[in-house]
DNA sequence: TCTCAAGTTTAGATTAATTCTAAACTTGAC
DNA sequence: GTCAAGTTTAGAATTAATCTAAACTTGAGA
């Protein structure tokens, strides 16, 4: 018999966080399945239906665990929705304005030539782009 | 005597908005103070500061026609917090995730080169791209 | 200038996402 | 095992934003 949570325990040790059942639950629906663009809301859904019992504040905690600690990023497209990225390489997302879809960006696919300084006693800690689509007619 | 106001109402007119006293108080302190990037609620609190008694349901209602109308774009940094930008020019950011100060980047001064093509059946409606930056200790 | 239908505004209720709270429960070092 | 520190929880609270239907403006036409 495998132990399919060790890597998710290991994942969670190095991040400082105490593998309960909870956090091994989620993070491994969360880093079990290829990248992912999930609202805290569809992964407790996802967490019921995988007969994991976690109420929608630990699943909130727990993503923003998972950001801070940096296996996770948050990405805003509108204005009360915020959706978790399990790809943190590159932060770049196509976002359809018609369905909500959020789809990831290679960040090797995009070029960035010149981009200002930032202000004054300010260092940049992130760039984001988002192209908004919408549906052909 | 000049008409403070004449340029405001023509530009709703042409918008295709009546001008309403709300409407035409509201584009005035939008677009007469240089470029702004305010919340709903701040447009509130200026408005009644300038003695304009608007409900805040008007407020929003206006922000977004003015959207519609191309005269005002809505920019999203943070789940729960929408400003909308009287810049239409350039659609970029810096984000200051201490202060939650907003700054308009230049268009000129940012150069996308490459970018791949969008999903099948979209077509690009908007690129934004947002930096975060950070106060330094 | 008066009238009136269509377009607007409004207070207040409602929704939806998220955060808070403090009590109950785990976890793991000893 | 024991226990303090760290977690989880249900439910209440908060926040931004939207909805509702009744009251009010606006401006085109008489």
């Amino acid at each position: 018999m495998t132990r399919p949570y060790a890597g998710t325990i290991e994942l969670l040790r190095k991040a400082g966080l105490r593998p309960t059942r909870q956090r091994v639950g989620l993070s491994f629906l969360l880093f079990h399945t290829g990248d992912r663009h999930v609202t805290a809301d569809q992964l407790h859904g996802e967490a019921d239906a995988a007969g994991l019992r976690v109420s929608l504040a630990t699943v909130y905690n727990t993503l923003h665990q998972l950001c801070d600690a940096g296996l996770l990023s948050e990405v805003v497209v509108e204005p009360g929705r915020s959706y978790f990225d399990t790809n943190i390489a590159g932060h770049h997302h196509f976002f359809n304005l018609d369905t909500g879809e959020l789809a990831d960006i290679p960040s090797d696919s995009v070029t960035l030539s010149a981009l200002p300084a930032p202000p004054v006693g300010t260092s940049i800690e992130q760039v984001s782009i988002i192209v908004r689509v919408r549906q052909e007619s």
